[in-house]
DNA sequence: CAGGTTGATGTAACTAGTTACATGATTCAA
DNA sequence: TTGAATCATGTAACTAGTTACATCAACCTG
C-alpha cells in the first residue's frame, strides 16, 4: 500500500528521499564513494538495499553519451570459424569495457541492413561486419550515424571502411601452390556460394591454374558438413578424375573426408585433400587435414582494438592485414611422377 | 565554424530549431508521421537529413524504460551445440523486437557474475544462463534487479528460476539403455569436467549401471575434439577392455572416432560408439554417429519466448521440459552373445 | 454566423541520471 | 579568536528524448 510498492522501480530521487540526503550525494556514493562521509555513505547504501535500487543504464548513457557496446554482424554462428572469431572479439572488447551484441545475417544483405538498424536503434557505438559487399543502405546508415565500423575477413586498404582481415586470394594461392608443388595437376575445388560473398569470390580469384599448369574443376555447395559430402559425391561421379581436392573451408573438407571414407576412398593414398581455416577438428581428424590457418582469433582481437580505439579517439584506424600460413598435416601426398 | 560543426551530434532541439517547428513535432515525425501535415513533415525530414540527426537510443530508453535487449551467458561459443542454441535464441528474440548480447563465461562462475554485472550495467532487460549452479552473487544480482532470468540446458521445476531445458539424466539414461539393449556390458564413459557443471553431473547421475548389469569406466576430459582423442587413447590403454564408448557430447565422440581411426580400431566392428547432442557432423560422419538429439534450437526459441513474455507481462513463465530423443545411426552394433 | 468538432502544432513537464557551482560546517594556523 | 582552507553536502541545471495538455485555426452543421 505504500508508495514503494506502487512504483515499479526505485530511482535516485527515491533513494535520496529515503536516506534523507540529496540526489547528488546518492550519485556520489555510486560513482565516487570516497567523496562522501562514511556515515552518510552507509545511510545511502542502506537505502539502496532496502529500496532495491539499481541505477538505470539508459539514464547513465544519456549523460555520458556512451552505451558501452558494439554490434557484430556475422553470416552464421554455425561455423566454428566465426565462433572462434566472436569469442576473441568479445574477450578483447571486455578489456575496453565494451559488450558485444551479436546478430546473424544468414549471408543476406537485406537482413544485414535490418539487423544493423536494430543495432543502431538499441544504441551500438560501433559495428563489426564481414566482408566489403553490403547493401548500399548499410553504407548509408553507417555514414549517417558516423558509426565506427570495421570490415573483417577481408583485406582492402582502398575500401571506405577500415578492413581487418587476411588476404583471401593469398590464402587459396597458398593452398593451390602447395598442391601443385606436390605434383597435382587435376584438382577439384569445393567452394561455398558465390552470391553475396566477396570472401569466396576473392578466394576464387586467388587461384592461378595457368601458372600452375593445373586443370581445375569447380564444385559449389553450401558451407556445411553436408555440403562437403555432396561435393565429394559429385567429384567421385565426375567424368574427369582428379588427384586432389581443395576446399575453401575446413567444414567442407571435413564433409568431403567423411564422404570419401564412406566410399572407401583413402586419404591421402587415393586422393589428396586440403582445406582452408584450420579448425580444431582439422588438427585431430584422421588423417590430419593440411590446411591454411586463418588467424581469426587475432582478427577478433585486432577488430576489437580497432573499433574501441575509433570510438575512444574518434580517429579512424588503419586497415590491418593478417597473414595466413600453411599448416602441413597428412591429408595430401605427392603425386608419383609419370 | 558554425554551431553545427562544433556540436558533436545534432539532437531533437537542433532539428526543431532548424526546421522551425517544436520538439514535439519532430518527435511526431519520428514516431507517428501520420499525425503531422506532409508539408511540415518534409521540412522536418529535410532538417534531419542535413543535420545527420540520429535519435539517441539512451534517451528513448529512459522514457520507455526499455532497452530492448537481453543478455545470454554461455560457457563457450566453441561448441556447435551452443552456436545452434544462440542462433535460434537470437532469431526468435527478434520476433519480440529484442536484441541479444552474448557473453562467454568459460564455465567459471566468477566470470559469469562479472559478465552478468556488465550486462545489467549496459541495461539488459533479461538474462539467459546455462544450468542452475551459479555464484550466489549472481542470484543476488538477479534478485536485486528483479531481472527476468531463464536457466537453460537443465530441467528442474523446483529451481528458483524457471528452467527451459531437457532432462540431462534422461538423456544419458536413453543412451546407456540403448547400448545395454545392444548387449554391451563393458562401457567406457567419456565426459567433460564435473567441476562447476551441473549438466555433466546430472548426466552422470542418469547412468544406472546396476539396472543394466553394466561395468562402467569413467574418463574425464575437456569438451573438445582433442579431449575426445585423449580419452580414446586412455581407453585403448586401459587394462580392462570395453565393447562400447558412451560420450556425453558429440564433440567428444568425434574426437574418439578420429583417434580410433588413427589406431585402426573400426567403429562399430571393433568398438561401438555413442554420443549425446546430435551435431551436424554426427549425421554425416563415417560411420554416422548414433546419439541422443538435444532439442537446443527449440530450447533457444522457447527461452526467447519465455524471457520476452516475462519482460512484457511481468509474470514469471512456467518451466518447460523439452524431451531428448535417440537418433540411431551406424556407430554402435549389437554384441554377439557368448 | 454562432458553436462544436476536428486536426495540427506548441509549451512545458515529465523520464533518471550527472555535475558545476553554491553553501555551510569543520578544521587548523596565525 | 579570526580567517583561510578544506571537506561534505545540497541546489538546480544540464543530458535527449516523450507526451499530456493547451492552443488555435479550419471546417462543418444548424
Amino acid at each position: 500500500m505504500t508508495d514503494d510498492q506502487n512504483k515499479k522501480r526505485a530511482n535516485l530521487r527515491d533513494v535520496a528521499k529515503s536516506a534523507g540526503v540529496s540526489v547528488a550525494t546518492v550519485s556520489r556514493v555510486l560513482n565516487a564513494p570516497d567523496a562522501v562521509r562514511p556515515k552518510t555513505r552507509e545511510k545511502v547504501e542502506s537505502a539502496i538495499r532496502t529500496l532495491r535500487f539499481v541505477p538505470s543504464a539508459a539514464a547513465r548513457a544519456i549523460n555520458s553519451g556512451r552505451t558501452r557496446f558494439v554490434g557484430a554482424l556475422v553470416p552464421t554462428l554455425d561455423n566454428a570459424i566465426f565462433a572462434r572469431f566472436l569469442a576473441a572479439l568479445e574477450h578483447k572488447l571486455l578489456d575496453h569495457r565494451l559488450s558485444l551484441v551479436v546478430a546473424n545475417t544468414y549471408n543476406d544483405p537485406a537482413i544485414e541492413v535490418e539487423k544493423a538498424k536494430t543495432l543502431v536503434d538499441v544504441g551500438a557505438e560501433g559495428l563489426i561486419v564481414s566482408g566489403i559487399t553490403h547493401d548500399p543502405a548499410l553504407d548509408d546508415l553507417i555514414e549517417r550515424c558516423q558509426l565506427p565500423t570495421i570490415a573483417t575477413s577481408y583485406h582492402d586498404p582502398s575500401y571506405h571502411l577500415p578492413t581487418v582481415g587476411y588476404d583471401n586470394m593469398a590464402a587459396t594461392a597458398l593452398a593451390l601452390d602447395y598442391l601443385a608443388g606436390q605434383g597435382h595437376r587435376d584438382i577439384a575445388v569445393v567452394h561455398g556460394p558465390l552470391a553475396n560473398n566477396d570472401r569466396t569470390r576473392a578466394r576464387m580469384a586467388g587461384l592461378d591454374p595457368v601458372g600452375h599448369a593445373a586443370q581445375l574443376q569447380f564444385f559449389e555447395t553450401e558451407i556445411a558438413i553436408l555440403g562437403g559430402c555432396r561435393a565429394a559425391s559429385a567429384i567421385l561421379a565426375a567424368p574427369r578424375r582428379v588427384s586432389a581436392i581443395l576446399c575453401f573451408s575446413d567444414v567442407l573438407a571435413l564433409g568431403v573426408l567423411f564422404e570419401l571414407q564412406r566410399n572407401a576412398v583413402r586419404v591421402p593414398d587415393d586422393l589428396s585433400l586440403m582445406g582452408i581455416d584450420d579448425l580444431a577438428a582439422s588438427a585431430h581428424s584422421e588423417p590430419g587435414l593440411t590446411t591454411v590457418h586463418l588467424p581469426v582469433s587475432r582478427m577478433g582481437e585486432t577488430s576489437a582494438n580497432a573499433v574501441a580505439g575509433w570510438i575512444e579517439t574518434q580517429e579512424r584506424p588503419a586497415p590491418v592485414l593478417l597473414v595466413p600460413d600453411r599448416v602441413i598435416r597428412g591429408s595430401p601426398r605427392a603425386v608419383e611422377p609419370g
